[in-house]
DNA sequence: GGCCAGGCACAGC
DNA sequence: GCTGTGCATGGC
């Protein structure tokens, strides 16, 4: 079995890949987060955009704003009647339980947070380490569809796993540092986005070549 | 024109 | 607990 650290130092050795998640803020991470639900990041940066001139990337204008208006402002991102009413629920949550702050919510010990991030709607298990690692800084690691694919094939996990259950075999083998996280899930992504997809033998992402080049010694 | 995209909640079994 | 379904747009 080839573990975890390797398989990312063989990622790392084909992909240019940085701290990725791309917002000017910690609260625009958060807003991407929901914003990016089952949705292409084309769309997110499109709404994004609408949310910035409109002045809106703000928590109390956010949470204070008419629901209708700010659905019109994050149409292009899909599903935008749930995404609004979500975000704002979100944000009146930061304004009564956490003084308007963000970094008060997520500055909690690590699985306190989490537990908080889960009880609030639209926020899944991965949301949720979304939020907390490249919003909050907190070494939480998040486990997407790519993660679930590629870990499949290449034999690390059996299928069946639970979210939890998978996140934690992450965190038992990969050192808790953000950085490693950030990175270590950008390259699954980034790996599965440019030559999962395009290739002729890719069925479902369960492609031979991606698969083949991460179990290949370098 | 069909399928997919960096999910989530909820109903029904 | 697991499975199916609604949510909605834009790109390929």
């Amino acid at each position: 079995m080839v573990g975890l650290m390797t398989i990312y130092e063989r990622l790392q050795k084909q992909h240019q890949m940085d701290g990725w998640w791309p917002a000017e803020s910690p609260f625009e991470v958060v807003v991407g987060a929901f914003l990016t639900q089952n949705t292409n990041w084309n769309n997110v940066e499109k709404a994004l955009v609408n949310l910035r001139d409109a002045k809106a990337l703000e928590i109390t204008t956010l949470a204070q704003m008419p629901r209708q208006e700010l659905e019109q402002l994050i149409r292009p991102s899909g599903f935008f009647r749930q995404k609004a009413q979500r975000l704002q629920h979100f944000c009146q949550h930061l304004l009564h339980q956490h003084e308007g702050s963000l970094e008060h919510l997520l500055r909690q010990e690590l699985d306190s947070a989490r537990q908080e991030l889960l009880g609030l709607s639209g926020i899944g298990h991965e949301t949720a380490d979304s939020i907390l690692l490249y919003a909050g800084a907190r070494p939480s690691f998040v486990i997407d569809s790519y993660t679930r694919r590629l870990f499949g094939r290449l034999g690390v996990l059996a299928g069946n796993e639970k979210y939890d259950q998978i996140r934690q075999i992450f965190m038992a083998a990969v050192p808790a540092e953000v950085l490693l996280y950030k990175i270590y899930h950008a390259l699954i992504v980034t790996h599965c986005k440019e030559l999962c997809r395009k290739s002729p033998l890719c069925q479902q992402c369960f492609c031979a070549d991606i698969c083949d080049y991460a179990l290949k010694a370098t």
